[in-house]
DNA sequence: TCAAAAGTGTTGGGATTACACCCATGG
DNA sequence: CCATGGGTGTAATCCCAACACTTTTGA
């Protein structure tokens, strides 16, 4: 009785549906001190023309993780750079073209990375966090839940790896970090937390872009951080 | 000439695939102190009567959260209950029958809470989380990923609430964290850190099921949590 | 020489851990 | 009366937050 509404027993017969993915691409913009999303004017109806996240279907003989990088690499030429699967949208009204399921993804890639002539080819821009214009269905929201995963989560996220250049200042590090938080961190205790974790490695080299005296840069040590990735690690301030 | 590659303008041609949502139902027995999984013998084939997570496709007109409602009420009889979305699986090849794109949805529910004539009707039964049978597919990856969420949130999550009994023993509290940790935590300790929340009423009744002395009875304050879930809450043992 | 940013240590308080014994009761 | 599980308090330690001044150097 109960058992006949069990609908999976339809296997050969039941609803196909479109399924699309779409990524928040974050960069941090080191000099206006700004974490920013990569948008861009979508290309197809309906709403064509209007701001949204990059996206695209899911091919039937496409994983949905190859296809989150392929829309990511399509755009930017980027390859290798942190992608994962945040969360599904799957009201049945939520595109007005066809029900589509949606998977986002949410990445982290240093600001300067991407191909400029792709960007250019598709006319994508960064917008900072703050002030993200009205997108396409339901992307604002994708880009609501994003934001909150990313502050809950900093404390375990490679976050400063992914979003800095390859060199970096301490002063630059705690910027991301404040700007994630949206609080003001003590940079003494920030830096004892910080260089503890044994995570950064000091160069001799000097940034003077910012300072007279200039700042000594630093690099991530990629091995340590895998290694506290099995024991699990947390940073957290204040 | 990459924007070209940027498939979504298919919109109106492109791939359409199956959809499913299958359940990892969690729930707590008490007496044998183990966390365990409602499982059923999958009713279709492919890998029909083998053991499955709870499962069903999306109807076109059904959103997904929907779904997941529907299978656990038809499994169950519950409605109202923690289940939340996990993780899509949507490899190419994971399911022989079709392309079909799965949505995990995690649930906490009382082990005593179920129907017992809809789980009898569909010859499901509770697994120990430590001796899970081989399951369908990708499932027994999908029960994997939800244990280790489990693990990793447990601090923020309701488990006491969902899992335990309406009436419970600080004890009985206790053995369900020490079972999520696999670690033993001091009771003393415990109690200190559990009772400073603020989530727990204490009762004038006892259970004397488990001793001579009897244990107080608690049931956790459904209004102090939700306020606890605005400021972000944090409970950790040792 | 001075403005502007980088860099550096210590201390008090609060939180957490470690730890051992008494209590209540049914059989 | 005793075996079994329930319940309780304190001292030592550690960790963290709070806090202000010196250094460097280009303009």
């Amino acid at each position: 009785m109960a058992k006949h509404r069990l609908t999976n027993k339809y296997y050969y017969g039941t609803d196909r549906m479109l399924v699309a993915v779409d990524c928040i691409i974050f960069g941090f913009d080191v000099k206006a001190e700004q974490i920013k999303i990569l948008l861009f004017p979508r290309e197809i109806e309906p709403f064509q023309g209007s701001w949204s996240l990059i996206g695209s279907f899911v091919q039937k003989k496409e994983d949905i993780d190859k296809a989150a990088a392929r829309i990511l690499r399509e755009l930017t030429g980027l390859d290798q750079v942190f992608l994962e699967q945040h969360k599904v949208y799957g009201h049945t009204n939520r595109d007005p073209g066809d029900r589509v399921i949606s998977i986002s993804y949410w990445s982290f890639i240093k600001i300067e990375g991407p191909d400029r002539s792709l960007i250019k080819d598709h006319n994508a821009e960064w917008f900072p966090v703050r002030n993200i214009p009205k997108l396409v269905i339901d992307h604002n929201q994708m880009v609501e839940d994003a934001l909150s995963l990313m502050r809950k989560n900093a404390r375990y996220l490679p976050i400063g790896f992914e979003l800095l250049p390859e060199k970096f200042t301490l002063p630059q590090l705690l910027k991301l970090y404040q700007e994630i938080y949206q609080k003001p961190i003590d940079d003494r205790n920030f830096r004892k937390k910080i260089l503890a974790t044994g995570l950064l490695k000091k160069l001799d080299s000097k940034d003077k872009t910012s300072s007279k005296k200039g700042a000594f840069q630093y690099s991530f040590d990629q091995t340590k951080y895998e290694e506290l990735l099995q024991k699990g690690f947390d940073i957290e301030f204040q």
